[in-house]
DNA sequence: AGATGTGAACCAATTCACAGCA
DNA sequence: TGCTGTGAATTGGTTCACATCT
C-alpha cells in the first residue's frame, strides 16, 4: 500500500548536503543585508559562499521559489526564509558540558547568540572550576559553572533540547547518556569518541584531530609521493 | 591520447568519503591495540567506528588487501597501514594563529602530538598575549606566543606546511594570505568566513555555529512541525 | 535581455549479495 | 565454515543546458 503523502505542493525532505550549506548562505546574506545590499544574483552569492551558481540555485530551489527571474534574490527576504527553514527564528537553549579551554571558547563564541542559541547551562566535573562565572556570549549575562551531579537539573531548568559535549574522551559517553535521559535530543560532540545514542537523538561530531589528519593526507599527496613505479 | 598510468597494481585515488573515515578507524584500532586485542572482524570494527561493515570493508579495500578471509584484520598491522596512508608516520610541524580560548584548546590538545602533529609556532595579534608560554601538547615543551608581524619567520623557522587559523573572522583572510605566501600549503580554518586561496593550497573549515544550525534544523523537524496541510 | 528554476545527464558513494580464499 | 573483498545495483549529489518568467 502506498504511503499517504501529506500534500503535493510542499517541499519535503531537503537533502542533507543542502542543509549543510544553508548556514553558509545565511551568514553571507546576513553580511550583505548589514552592508545595505538589497539584491544579489545567484552568481554573486555563490562566489561569496564558495560554491558554484548551479549548486546554489538547486539548493535554494528546495526551499521554494524565492528569487525573481532576470533580477536575482532579495537579500532581506531570502535571509529570513533560510533562517526560518533552519529554525533560527526560534530560541534554542543550549547546555555545555566541560568548561576547559574549548568549553570557554564555545561559551564566549559570539556567533551563537545572534542565531538564537542561548547558553543556559555550564557543567564541569572539576570542583575547582565549579562556581566560576562565565560570560556566555558577547552581551550575555554571566552564568555560573555547576557541578556534574547537577547536570539533569541544569537541563531541566534551562529547558535545553541541545547539549554540547566538550569533555575529555573518557567522560563523553556517560555524559551523553545522562543528557539523553534528561531529555536532550540533539548533541554536538567534540570528544574524540563515537557516541552511542537512541535513534531519536541527533548527533553531530567535530573532531579536531580528524580534520588535521585529512589535511595531512592531501598534503602528503601534494609534496612527497613521487612514487615512480618500476 | 590516453594518459599514461603509473602502474596497474597500485591503489590510486582513494575516495574523499573514505579518507574522511580513515582517522576514525585509526583511532579505534589504536585503542584495540592498546587493549591487547590482536584481531578484529569487519563487523566488530565497523560497530566500534559507527559505520556498516560493508562500508568499512569497501573503505579498507581501497588501501589494499590487509585482512584474512575467515579471520579478520590484524589490528597492529592495519593500524600501521592506515597511519602510513594518512601520513601519520611522519612529522607535521603546525603553526597556530590566534591564541584565544580556542587557540589554547588546540595548542593543549593531546590528540595532536600522538599523531605526528607538532605545534612549532603560536602567533597572536594582541600584545598582551605575546610572550606567554604555552604547553603545546601533554608532554610538549612550552613555547612562547610571538607577535603577528613575526608570522612569516615562525612558519619558516618551524618548517610548517600546515597552518591553523583560530582568529576572529575579520583577520582570517589576511592571515591566510600571509600563511600562503610564507609557504603553508594546508590550512585548517576555524574562523566563520569563506577563505580564498590559490588552487595548490588545501583548506578545511570547522564552523561551530554551522554545526549547531544543522542540529537545530533536524531538532525542529523532530519536535514542532506538525504541519497538517489542509 | 537576463537571471531563475529545473529536467536530464553525469558522477560519487552506499548498499547488496556473493564469489573466493583461509 | 566464516569472513573478506568486490562486481553489480541503487541511491544521493552535482553539473549541464535550457525553458520560463520578469
Amino acid at each position: 500500500m502506498p504511503l499517504p503523502r501529506a500534500n503535493e505542493s510542499s517541499r519535503r525532505g531537503i537533502p542533507d548536503a543542502t542543509v549543510a550549506r544553508l548556514p553558509v548562505y545565511h551568514r553571507v546574506l546576513a553580511h550583505l543585508v548589514e552592508r545595505g545590499v538589497a539584491t544579489v544574483s545567484s552568481e554573486e552569492l555563490a562566489a561569496a559562499a564558495g560554491v558554484t551558481s548551479a549548486k546554489l540555485r538547486k539548493d535554494l530551489s528546495h526551499l521554494g521559489s524565492y528569487g525573481t527571474r532576470g533580477v536575482g534574490y532579495d537579500t532581506e527576504y531570502l535571509v529570513y526564509q533560510i533562517a526560518r527553514e533552519l529554525g533560527l527564528t526560534q530560541d534554542w537553549p543550549v547546555v555545555i558540558v566541560g568548561v576547559g579551554n574549548l568549553g570557554h571558547a564555545l561559551a564566549n563564541y559570539g556567533g551563537f547568540a545572534s542565531r538564537g542559541f542561548r547558553v543556559v547551562g555550564l557543567v564541569d566535573a572539576d570542583p575547582s572550576r565549579v562556581g566560576e562565572q562565565i560570560n556566555a556570549g558577547p552581551n550575555g549575562a554571566p552564568i555560573a559553572v555547576r557541578p556534574l551531579q547537577d547536570l539533569e537539573d541544569v537541563v531541566a531548568d534551562g529547558g535545553a533540547a541541545i547539549g554540547v559535549i566538550a569533555t575529555p574522551a573518557g567522560a563523553a559517553q556517560s555524559v551523553c547518556d545522562r543528557l539523553v535521559s534528561a531529555g536532550v535530543t540533539s548533541i554536538l560532540n567534540f570528544a574524540p569518541v563515537v557516541l552511542t545514542t537512541p535513534d531519536h537523538v541527533g548527533v553531530r561530531k567535530v573532531d579536531l584531530a580528524t580534520e588535521l589528519q585529512i589535511l595531512a593526507f592531501h598534503e602528503q599527496r601534494r609534496s612527497g609521493r613521487a612514487e615512480v613505479t618500476a
